[in-house]
RNA sequence: GUGUGUGUAGCUCAGCUGGAUAGAGCACUUGGCUACGGACCAAGGUGUCGGGGGUUCGAAUCCUCUCACGCACGCCA
C-alpha cells in the first residue's frame, strides 16, 4: 500500500496546483513541532521568493484549498509561512486498518527493482576463537541482510573466513614439532589420510597462539612456517589435507558460536575458495596492461584526477611473486561475479580498511572485474570501546574472547530475571539468554555504525530508556493483555481499530504509520540505528497510551475490541523490527 | 606531513539531509501502586551544538579558516 506520507503529499500538491503554484513546493514531512501539528509543510516560504508574494499568503490560500478535505481534522497556515496539518481520526484509523490485512509485511510493499546483493560479514579466522572484535560485523551485517531481505531484496550472506596466509603454516608446523609421526608430515605417503583431525578446537585454539608468539622470537621457526606456507598454497598433498581438518574443526565451532548470536549465513567461503582464480586473474591484468611492476611488485595503478590525496596503487603481487590480501579480495569478486552475479555487494568491514578497500574497489572497476552498474559498498564500523573509552579489554589487559562476553551479559541478565517470577532455574536461564541477546545487539545497532561506541553492560542490561530489555519488556507486556483478554472468552472477530479517542492514542497510530518509511530509510542508508530509534518511539507511544487507557476493563465491547486490534498491530509491528534487527522476545521476563 | 573521521546537557547518544523554542535516556528532585505486568508512568532544569567568519528570510545541518582528539597512509590481514 502506498506510504502516508505519499498520501497525504498527494493531497497537498493538488492543493498546491489548484493554487496556481508548482507541485514541487508541496513537500510534506513528519513535524518537529508535535504540539502545533502532526505533519507540517514548508513550501510556502520556498515559493515566496519565485511568485514574489508573502510566504504567509501562499500558505494562506493553500489551506483554504485544503479545508473540508476529508484527510485532514486540520490544515491552518501559521506565521511566516509554515502549513501545519493534523489527519482526520477515520482516515488514520482506516490507513492502520489497511496495514493490519497484512499480518507479514503490514502494507510495507516490496522495493519495485528487486535485487541481489552479497553482503560479507563475519570475518572470523579459522584456528583462533571469535573476539569481541568480531562482535559488530556479525550484528550489523546481520541485520542489514534481514532489513534488505524485509524491503524484497535478495541478500546473499558470505562469512569470508580468513583461512589462508601464514597462520596455516604456523599450524602446521607446530603441530609437526608436537607430533612428527602424523603421517600429514611423510612426503613419500600416498595414501587416503584419516577422516579424524588429529586435534580439537580447543587444542587449535592454543596451538596457533603458541606458535605465532615462537615465531616472533625464532627467526629459523618463523622461516620454516613460511616454507609450509609456501608448499601448502603449491599443493603439498598432507599439508592440505592438514587445512581441510583445520577448517571442518573451526567451522564446527564457528557455526555453534554464531549460532548462539543468531546469526547465520548463507555461504561458508574463505580467502582459500579465491586461490583458484588468482592466476587466470593476474595474467589478464597483465596481458590488458593494467598491472605493471613497481619497486618489483606487481601493482595496477588507481589514483583518480578528482583525488584530494595521493592513492597509492593497488598492489597484486609482492616483488616475491606471492599473492597478499589485495589479491584474494579481488579474486573473491571474480567467483561472486561468476557465480552468484550480484547487483552489488556490500563489506561490513572495519572503518579503518577503508583505504584498503577503496583501492580494491577502483581495481575491480578498472579491470572489470565487475559490470559498471555493480555497486561496491564499504560499510565501516567503529571500535567497541570500554567505559573507559578506550578499546574493550579485559581486566587484564588481553583480548577478550567473545565466548565470555556473552556469558557475562547472560550472568548478568540471570542475576536480574531470577527470583522475581515464578520461573524454573531453566526458564529463567533461557529467558536471561534471549533478553540479554537484545541487551548486546540493541546497544550496538542502536548507534550510528561508522562511530567508535562504548559498550557498557550496566547500561544496556538495564530494563529503562533506550534498551533492547525495554522494547522486550514493552512486548511482553502487550501478549500479557492479549493473554488475558483471549482467556476472558472475548474475540476481536468483526472487531476492527477506530479512531482515536485520545491524544495518546492517537500519537500511538501515528507512530504505527511511520513504519514504512522507517524501513526504508533505514536500508536506503544503511541504518539499523534508524529502526532502533523507530521502535524505540512505537514503544514510548505504547506505554504512553498504555498508562491513561484501560483496556480490558473498558466497559463497550466495540472500543475495547478496537482497542486489542490496536495491540495485536503495535505487537506485529514491534516483533517485525526486532527480527529485522536479529533478535527475539520471550514469552514472560 | 597528507588525507580522513569525530567534537551536541554531568554521562551515553539522537537530530528526519536548511525550518518554528536543539531532543531522548541515565543520573538528580518530586508525585503516582484497588499490579489490564510499577522492570512502569507523569512533572521539574540543565546547553557558548569545540571556536571564529561567511552563505540567506532562517544554520547543529551548507562553505571557509581554526583548535582538540582518533584513525589510515605499497610488499600484514
Amino acid at each position: 500500500m502506498e506510504q502516508i506520507l505519499h498520501v497525504i503529499t498527494a493531497e497537498v500538491k493538488k492543493a498546491f496546483m489548484e493554487c496556481g503554484y508548482d507541485e514541487e513546493y508541496a513537500k510534506v514531512t513528519l513535524s518537529n513541532r508535535p504540539d502545533l501539528c502532526e505533519y507540517q509543510c514548508n513550501g510556502a516560504m520556498a515559493a515566496a521568493k519565485r511568485y514574489k508574494k508573502a510566504p504567509f499568503v501562499i500558505a494562506d490560500e493553500v489551506s483554504g484549498k485544503l479545508a473540508g478535505n476529508a484527510m485532514f481534522a486540520s490544515a491552518e497556515s501559521v506565521k511566516p509561512g509554515f502549513l501545519n496539518l493534523k489527519l482526520d481520526n477515520l482516515f488514520l484509523a482506516e490507513y492502520l486498518r489497511n496495514m493490519q490485512q497484512d499480518q507479514e509485511r503490514f502494507g510495507c510493499e516490496k522495493a519495485k527493482a528487486s535485487k541481489t546483493f552479497m553482503i560479507v560479514y563475519g570475518g572470523p579466522n579459522v584456528a583462533k576463537p571469535l573476539h569481541v572484535g568480531h562482535l559488530r560485523s556479525a550484528v550489523i551485517g546481520e541485520s542489514i541482510k534481514r532489513l534488505g531481505r524485509f524491503v524484497g531484496h535478495t541478500m546473499i550472506g558470505d562469512v569470508h573466513l580468513g583461512d589462508w596466509g601464514l597462520q596455516m603454516g604456523l599450524i602446521i608446523i607446530e603441530l609437526k614439532a608436537r607430533q612428527p609421526e602424523l603421517v600429514y608430515f611423510n612426503e613419500s605417503y600416498t595414501g587416503e589420510y584419516p577422516l579424524e583431525a588429529p586435534f580439537t578446537i580447543s587444542e587449535l585454539e592454543e596451538i596457533y597462539p603458541t606458535a605465532s608468539a615462537k615465531s616472533k622470537e625464532d627467526t629459523a621457526y618463523k622461516d620454516e612456517a613460511m616454507q609450509a606456507t609456501y608448499e601448502l598454497q603449491h599443493g603439498r598433498r598432507g599439508y592440505q589435507a592438514l587445512l581441510s581438518h583445520i577448517l571442518n574443526v573451526s567451522v564446527t565451532d564457528l557455526k555453534k558460536n554464531y549460532q548462539n548470536l543468531n546469526v547465520d549465513f548463507d555461504l561458508w567461503k574463505g580467502e582459500s575458495d579465491a586461490q583458484p582464480y588468482i592466476p587466470d586473474m593476474v595474467e589478464a591484468f597483465r596481458k590488458d596492461g593494467y598491472a605493471y611492476i613497481s619497486d618489483g611488485a606487481l601493482v595496477v595503478d588507481v589514483k583518480e584526477e578528482t583525488d584530494t590525496k595521493e592513492i597509492p596503487p593497488c598492489m597484486i603481487l609482492k616483488s616475491d611473486g606471492a599473492s597478499l590480501y589485495n589479491t584474494t579480495d579481488l579474486a573473491t569478486i571474480v567467483w561472486r561475479m561468476q557465480d552468484y552475479h550480484p547487483d552489488g555487494i556490500i563489506y561490513v568491514v572495519d572503518k579503518r580498511q577503508e583505504l584498503y578497500f577503496t583501492q580494491v574497489f577502483r581495481c575491480a572497476r578498472k579491470t572489470h572485474l565487475v559490470k559498471p552498474d555493480t555497486s561496491l559498498k564499504f560499510l565501516g564500523f567503529g571500535t567497541m570501546n570500554g567505559k573507559d573509552g578506550k578499546p574493550f579489554k579485559t581486566r587484564d589487559g588481553g583480548i577478550m574472547r567473545l565466548e565470555s562476553l556473552v556469558s557475562e551479559i547472560n550472568e548478568e541478565m540471570y542475576q536480574k530475571i531470577k527470583g522475581n517470577h515464578t520461573m524454573d532455574e531453566d526458564e529463567a536461564r533461557e529467558t536471561a539468554r534471549i533478553v540479554a541477546l537484545s541487551a548486546m545487539k540493541y546497544g550496538d545497532l542502536s548507534n550510528q555504525a561508522s562511530k567508535d561506541y562504548i559498550f557498557d553492560i550496566d547500561r544496556f542490561t538495564s530494563f529503562e530508556g533506550n534498551t533492547g530489555p525495554y522494547i522486550l519488556y514493552t512486548i511482553v507486556r502487550i501478549k500479557s493483555i492479549l493473554a488475558k483478554y483471549q482467556a476472558s472468552g472475548h474475540t476481536v472477530e468483526g472487531a476492527q481499530i477506530l479512531p482515536a479517542r485520545s491524544e495518546s492514542e492517537k500519537a500511538l497510530m501515528l507512530e504505527l504509520s511511520r513504519f514504512h518509511p522507517a524501513i526504508e530509510t533505514a536500508f536506503a542508508e544503511l541504518a539499523p540505528h534508524k529502526v532502533c530509534a523507530y521502535i524505540y518511539g512505537l514503544a514510548n507511544a505504547f506505554n504512553h497510551f498504555y498508562h491513561e487507557t484501560k483496556i480490558l476493563t473498558e466497559e463497550n465491547a466495540d472500543v475495547r475490541a478496537g482497542y486489542i486490534c490496536l495491540l495485536n498491530l503495535v505487537k506485529g509491528i514491534l516483533e517485525k523490527c526486532i527480527d529485522i534487527l536479529g533478535f527475539s522476545a520471550p514469552e514472560h521476563m
